[in-house]
DNA sequence: AAATGAGTTAAACGTATGTTTGAAACAGAT
DNA sequence: ATCTGTTTCAAACATACGTTTAACTCATTT
């Protein structure tokens, strides 16, 4: 079928190139040329640059909190409190992002920089559209969080959960070239996994710091 | 003199611009409209725009990196061990952050945003720039945190020293986005200076995590 | 075999960008 | 008052961008 394949060209090489320089600095041009389609090919099947950028948002992150969501229905079954540590909340969403490339390396670096860059390149509209767009799955899981940290002031846990997020979202922006660095420091390799397996107490013990 | 007056309302327009709406969002022309001052102005005192970017982090980079570096110098002489605690190096930073700007809030919430762009919108050649301009103060930097952090194995600091960068650049970043959402959610008005105090305790718990 | 309609294509459109130009305005020194 | 070097200015330049158009292809339907 041509019109599917059209598309998923295009959607394969723009979140490459998105990844790699951005969204204002990728023009159309280099998508389509990358892609091997015609130019007119974007606004024909997507309508719009923007709705393109969503697109490639919503292929990955619609399986991503599908995961999430049934890790949820699968806890609130089996711990009817909700009572989870922030440990395992923190599991569940590495083995979410993890879960969603299939064992693809190369998807999952794409996916955890369009991750990072959703937070700090999101101009307006793509905010808007992802916080719509998955606003229940958030709002589910924030109960959980929250019951996972009773020990905090509500605002102390507001601005430690953003503390967290940018940790988070930095290290999977930048991890390809972290990786990078890290390699040519320590002459160690190390996977996106390890990283990931690294992060997790780093951030659990930040949420429980005494001040 | 006209000369310094130009460069100085295009580098506040700049500033600005640059901070609410990044980089490669902020054209020229509506830098030189906000300043007052004609298109060509920007090229015939910077060369080009890039070297424009450039200027605006130096203005705010070098009174920051002294006042980094004089703390060091007091430190090398009071602990001659060169033995800071982590809370003592963050601490540091925090009162280095919210000293450039010299008391002005507006300053403040723009040097923080800029800071965080830095990290996610640096486009090599800005990532270079302030690599070559402030490596010696950065390795003079990193002595006392790998002296703060006897405990860990080399991987390890690389990694949750990257962890903790993240957390800052992207909480700088974000700093008035997520001020305005505290106060809309919880009515509870906290200052950038708040902000840092709060963070500095979850930095420091990660950095010490056990694993 | 003709008609239909979705998909593709090359070309053009209008606009916005960073940069350059050459003349005008201005300051300070002679 | 004249010269000199610097700074400003309106205008133009060349290029890149996202988007639109209209002709064309081609499988499917009638």
């Amino acid at each position: 079928m041509a019109h599917s394949d059209t598309v998923t060209r295009i959607l394969d090489a723009a979140e490459e190139l998105f990844a790699e320089h951005g969204f204002s600095e990728t023009s159309l041009r280099s998508i389509t040329t990358k892609a091997g389609v015609n130019l007119a090919a974007v606004n024909y099947h997507f309508g719009s640059k923007k709705a393109l950028i969503q697109a490639v948002f919503s292929r990955y992150l619609s399986p991503f909190y599908k995961r999430i969501a049934s890790s949820l229905d699968h806890y609130e079954k089996v711990k009817p409190d909700g009572l989870l540590s922030i440990e395992e909340i923190l599991g569940y969403f590495a083995r979410a992002i993890s879960g969603v490339s299939g064992g693809d390396r190369r998807r999952l670096a794409i996916f955890m920089r369009l991750l990072g860059l959703a937070y700090n390149q999101g101009q307006g509209h793509l905010r808007k559209y992802l916080q719509n767009e998955f606003k229940a799955d958030y709002e589910r899981l924030m109960v959980f969080f929250n019951k996972a940290t009773p020990e905090l002031l509500p605002q102390e846990r507001f601005w430690r959960f953003h503390f967290m997020l940018g940790s988070a979202a930095f290290t999977l922006s930048n991890m390809e070239h972290l990786r990078a660095i890290q390699q040519d420091e320590f002459e160690v390799q190390c996977t996106e996994e390890d990283v990931l397996e690294l992060l997790q107490p780093f951030l659990a013990a930040g949420i429980r710091a005494k001040k």
